[in-house]
DNA sequence: AATCAAAATGTTATCGATATCATTTCGCGT
DNA sequence: ACGCGAAATGATATCGATAACATTTTGATT
């Protein structure tokens, strides 16, 4: 797909002017300020912005009146020039995917946390797709996040070479210099296969796809910290789903000969469904088999019976890109980092 | 809670100027285009835009100089000559609540056709929150969505009285002038009766929430679809989850004289925890007790049995929400408006 | 009271685009 | 070739804020 020329939206023409929502009441401006008070519009300008240049009475005066009258800062004016435009794009996949490797909710609750540190430190949240990205706000930003594309990839490939600071979140990739965020995966394993060894399971079923670098790194977390204590046999399920779950345990049940005493799932879908199935053999959970998700979902604690399953921190994580972001953009020194986990013990 | 005067966060000051990431490459502007083509800059800019005020020949030539170039236009500098943002802000709960009224991914999907549909137009959507709402961008914004609110309640009132173009998710409310684009929640209600009609069912439970005015609405039109083809009764869970689902259905069947053949839940999970409170009690689902939910959310279909559900079409109701905001902006007339709902017939 | 540095405030230029109005170029008929 | 209206292009002002530099005011010290 070659890139095509600069074209931009006909937002208005000198020739023939139809915009039909031109304001009409007057927007007070700074100099507006600046008369009534009866000082400049530079120092209504410092004054607003709490510089120690302007006497705290006058300062405080000027910030009386700016809210009696109902001032408000043209942002265009100010990032222009400022030369910046104080915005971070976030590139989420926000069109439904079937066998998306995260549950649901995930991408809202890193936007939250994205949201509430950005908008904190005066930068807003412009959210973007893949396919819009090479449009002029998005391209105009002061940085850029990525969601769920994972941190390789051409999507990364691309954007790296805008230069814009760029954060992205998933799992880390050895060589590579791009910073990344994401859970850490590995330990998720662990605590997983720390909690089989507690119980006395040895016979274990990996459950889901290991294509994806993150389930690639729970996968290799757990079979490492169960190395000597257990067996662990891996079932490559396609999608991350409640049914895909439920086939794979299904059909594990049906051959002779595979006995196994847990389940560590991928996502806790793959769990319920696995659930389900070893319900429908009357095999107990957790007596027979005890069984292990990841996520942590809302559905989770309220599924029945309540599943254990190994919590991520998402909104931190979302708190932490942001975090990367902004240092970044102040040109501070910023490295990669994980997120802890913890599993989430209940009656599974 | 009072409203706090403005103060900006110190973005920077003229004393002592700490930003460490200005930018050093040169910036292409306008003026730059023009010098290279032999043109003045507001050739350029007609050019850019496809201004027939240029020739056909000028045009392509300045637009492939500046694709060439690596031009971009400056968002801000337009922005402020125009004298509008060119961005919309949304406001979108993106914390978990516990018993939220829909089903979790239901905004992602929303902000995916708003995100679509604006950015196509020319507009950035930038992404809030609730508590975030007074702050420079998104005050600066040129309209506003709501997600999640409700058409009513105080967050609607307060943005109302900015002036603001203002469109709202969720369910009409009679008396009131704001423009709502929703699912039309009675016909969803409508749809799973006479699915119960056709099947011969005649004894129904509706579980749901009736404060919420959504549920409300799917509540009013089962009851006036089933009228004189059989009994509803209605129990009213706190929250939306499967355990909700699960104990309000335990109960009911503990109650001796409670017979009843179908039940309409308003969200999926209250119908999957309804299933498995019948399965408990070896009650065949569809056999003795038919089950529709609400929402059809992706673990709808591969749910263990697949579950019936009422699907909304979210990703056009964002595109719709977008649209009615564009037309707001351009001062065309527009109305409130209900998306259609399909009943997804599936084994309960 | 005079002096002078520090504090407070003001003046002017600037960011990069577009609207308005002015000017030049073009095409065509006579 | 000339003239004239239409088409194409250009010069200047402007949007609302902040930086850099200039000026005035303050107050402490002699």
């Amino acid at each position: 797909m070659r890139s095509h020329p600069p074209v931009f939206n006909p937002l208005s023409d000198d020739a023939l002017n139809k915009t039909g929502a031109r304001r009409t009441e007057t927007v007070l401006t700074m100099e507006d300020l600046a008369k009534m008070a009866g000082v400049s519009k530079i120092t209504v300008s410092r004054a607003l912005r709490d510089s120690p240049l302007v006497t705290v009475e006058t300062r405080e005066k000027i910030r009386q009146l700016a809210e009696e009258q109902g001032y408000r800062l043209n942002v265009s004016a100010r990032n222009l020039r400022m030369r910046r435009s104080y915005s971070v794009a976030v590139v989420v996949e926000m069109t439904p995917v079937k066998g998306r490797p995260m549950s649901d909710p995930y991408p809202l609750e890193l936007l939250g946390g994205i949201t509430q540190e950005l908008t904190t430190a005066g930068y807003s949240v412009v959210l973007t797709s893949k396919q819009l990205m090479d449009t002029a706000p998005v391209q105009g930003a002061d940085g850029m996040i990525l969601l769920g594309q994972g941190s390789h990839g051409e999507a990364v490939r691309t954007l790296q070479k805008t230069g814009l600071p760029l954060v992205v979140w998933g799992a880390p990739e050895p060589g590579s210099d791009i910073i990344v965020v994401g859970s850490d995966n590995r330990k998720g394993g662990v605590s997983a296969a720390q909690r089989f060894i507690e119980q006395g399971r040895s016979k274990l079923v990996f459950l889901g796809d290991v294509d994806h670098a993150e389930v690639q790194e729970r996968c290799a977390g757990f079979i490492d910290a169960m190395n000597g204590h257990g067996t662990v046999h891996i079932m490559r399920p396609k999608a991350f789903t409640f049914e895909a779950g439920f086939d794979c345990i299904s059909s594990l049940l049906k051959k002779k000969g595979s006995a196994f005493d847990g389940v560590f799932a991928a996502s806790d879908l793959l769990a319920m469904g696995a659930i389900r199935a070893l319900a429908e053999k009357n095999m107990r959970v957790p007596e027979n088999v005890s069984v292990i998700g990841y996520d942590d979902t809302p559905g989770a604690a309220s599924f029945v019976p309540p599943l254990t399953s190994v919590h991520q921190y998402l909104r931190d994580g979302g708190v932490l890109l942001a975090r990367k972001m902004l240092d970044l953009m102040n040109g501070n020194p910023v490295a990669s980092e994980m997120l802890p986990t913890t599993l989430m013990v209940r009656q599974t």
